[in-house]
DNA sequence: GCACTCTACTTGTCTAGACAAGCTGACGCA
DNA sequence: TGCGTCAGCTTGTCTAGACAAGTAGAGTGC
């Protein structure tokens, strides 16, 4: 995300720092409501008593930050804030865990190649009954299982994915590999567990979990669909917006 | 500087998107694996045909969207994706649903001032058994319970909170009025509705939920605390990722 | 009333040059 | 060998001016 150069450095910030740090704080303080017009850019310049360029840096920083609109020809707007964008980031649960200080390890419960279903084969743009490699797996945190895998990758990205050692590499770290580049969809919902998922995470299958579908995309190819299960009670995704 | 005489075809690039689009083809067909050193400002000023101030925009956007690493004094970088970002937007539960074309309604179920426990008051920042504001709305989406909306306001942002017409503006829209410069924290997780919210819902209480609470702060000082329940079969968060 | 043009204003972008600040490695000296 | 200096590279930023492109409103002619 853009972001001002250092929020808390004793160094001066540069001009287009402190035009942007003063036009949020008018902002932060209602000196525009959402939606009025705000100065023009040759209005900053001689209020500031810097270049157009700087204050055009500013206030395109300012753009892309979501906080105000511009309308070529017409005007710079407070924006209206009803959209709550923030950032909602989703690690690899390994390093998520580790990162928390705790002990990761994983149970493979299947690796194995299988025939693609229609609707499979229709989420990973294969044909019907082709070969789709199918992994299921389930990780522990400090020796309790958080997450159930359950994964579909085509075979023309990962040749090699049956052989990979996923007690060492996560396949989202052999999927990071060989296809660096992706886009990927996802929904996120509340519902309970196959009765299989629920035994592998030792869970009731009336317990509530918070299920993660991502389908991965690279250079307009499929790359992988997955299905993570996590039990309500010991997972939960945290966000933070702020302007 | 070459004399581009044709002018701007609407599909054709501004100088400053081609130089980054190149790059993003470059970057994604693995030109520069992650973490390898890309040309210099000057050497893509030679190659393009532009001035360093057109490179430099380029590099500065790709560096913000998260694709570069840029060191001073060194040299740019290809980053490593290894963490995966993405934009959650979560929008005003009415207007996502006018925005499906569906018909929004509400029920007030209460509209109180109560007393502050100690945990609410700490959330908040609130003395203990301090007044506070207290609604309790569900939410219907073509005339389906779609969420259950517990909330707590501090007075002091909003002292006719008690008097708006909930009917005609929902909490969110009236408290973006009153705070419209804001930061929030939310947590998602799974799990089952109160005895309460399962009446209110229409549902089962074992039926699985999709529980988002937000803590809302604007200039330091606590705006509210929201419990948002939505039935685990009626509604899912969306996300896309692209780099 | 209606459609047209013209003008003044806005943002969008590019340029050529300049200086600052940070890093690295080569060089020279003790 | 060890260490400081400095040249030469990098990115970071600012400037003054220029032209393009989009919009709104005033004026004009029918």
């Amino acid at each position: 995300m853009p972001s001002t150069p250092s929020p808390r450095r004793q160094t001066a910030l540069a001009p287009y720092g402190r035009v942007k740090q003063h036009l949020k704080t008018d902002l932060s303080q209602g000196r525009w409501p959402p939606g009025t017009l705000m100065p023009s850019e040759s209005e900053l310049v001689a209020q500031f008593g810097v270049s157009r360029m700087t204050i055009n840096r500013a206030l395109r920083e300012l753009q892309s930050e979501g906080l105000i609109d511009r309308v070529q020809g017409v005007g710079t707007f407070a924006a209206q804030l009803h959209r709550v964008s923030s950032t909602l980031t989703i690690r690899d649960l390994h390093e998520e865990i580790e990162a928390r200080g705790h002990r990761h390890h994983v149970e493979v419960k299947l690796v194995r190649e299988e025939r693609a279903s229609a609707g499979l084969a229709l989420q990973l743009g294969l044909a019907n009954d082709a070969p789709v490699y199918h992994s299921l797996i389930v990780h522990f945190d400090n020796g309790l299982p958080l997450q159930c895998e359950d994964r579909y990758v085509n075979p023309a990205w990962s040749p090699n994915y049956l052989s990979v050692d996923f007690s060492r590499t996560t396949p989202t770290q052999h999927l990071l590999e060989v296809a660096p580049w992706w886009e990927a969809q996802y929904t996120i919902d509340a519902s309970t567990p196959t009765t299989q998922e629920a035994e592998l995470l030792g869970i009731q299958a009336t317990d509530p979990c918070l299920v993660l579908v991502r389908r991965t995309v690279s250079h307009g190819v499929a790359v992988t669909l997955a299905r993570l299960v996590h039990p309500g009670t010991r997972y939960q995704l945290v966000g933070q917006f702020s302007p």
